[in-house]
DNA sequence: TTCTTTTGTCACAATGTTGTAACCTGTGCC
DNA sequence: GGCACAGGTTACAACATTGTGACAAAAGAA
């Protein structure tokens, strides 16, 4: 962590210091990683059944997380008037703009699971 | 995310699974990026109550925090026979090798915090 | 002797989170 | 009509996590 962002930190309103929490927060939910990751792992849009099974959680679970993602504006629901529904799921380029992050965070994450095999 | 790192998931053992499974849900455990954070920002060891006040939470949690940390080999902690006791947590090579990621992490989480100001 | 300090631990009540099972919508098919 | 399908929502019971407040160790100071 660089010094910079320390003091970028300190010199925060409360507000912001809010928003760092519930950004925190939000990515520290349950199965939250994993979505953001398949999701990252290709980039076309993603209907809801198969975000369920890649994450392997209840619909319940995916459900919320998915409407926190999009209360958040990361990511973005499209429903088609199909038979019977279909509902995509798209990142939003915030969220994209994380992937690089992502990326070595799970860079790291694999490295240390091969490790412990 | 990479294809390369996709596969990499699509072909690993269960155990190997199970492992990637742990450290998700280490990091995503309520504090565990703060202390990360915290710890990062500057690299000299920090002691509990450091810790502790620069992350906001309660004694128990931070204690379970960093021992499950330690449990993961991600952090050591030094106790020296000083009266009162005083204790010193240092992250491992392999927790600090995880800083640029949580650096690019935080970095978007500052930005986006800021905007919503 | 009692107070202080740091770094915790413990039990427990309150709170938060999860999955399950039931249910719903809309429509095409039999 | 009755069933199927995708994509949910709802209530609820089970489970997990949290903070609180009490306590402890160790030893020097008052």
């Amino acid at each position: 962590m660089s010094q910079a962002q320390s003091e970028r930190m300190q010199g925060m309103c409360e507000s912001a210091r809010a928003h760092v929490d519930d950004l925190l927060t939000l990515l520290s939910k349950s199965k939250m990683l994993n979505i953001l990751y398949v999701m990252n792992c290709d980039p076309s849009p993603m209907r809801f059944s198969e975000i369920k099974s890649r994450v392997a959680s209840s619909s319940t679970t995916v459900s919320r997380r998915l409407g926190e993602l999009e209360a958040h504006g990361l990511v973005t629901r499209t429903a088609y008037a199909t038979v019977p529904a279909t509902v995509e799921y798209t990142l939003t380029a915030d969220a994209i703009s994380l992937h690089p992050s992502l990326e070595s965070m799970f860079e790291w994450v694999l490295n240390r699971a091969d490790r412990f095999v």
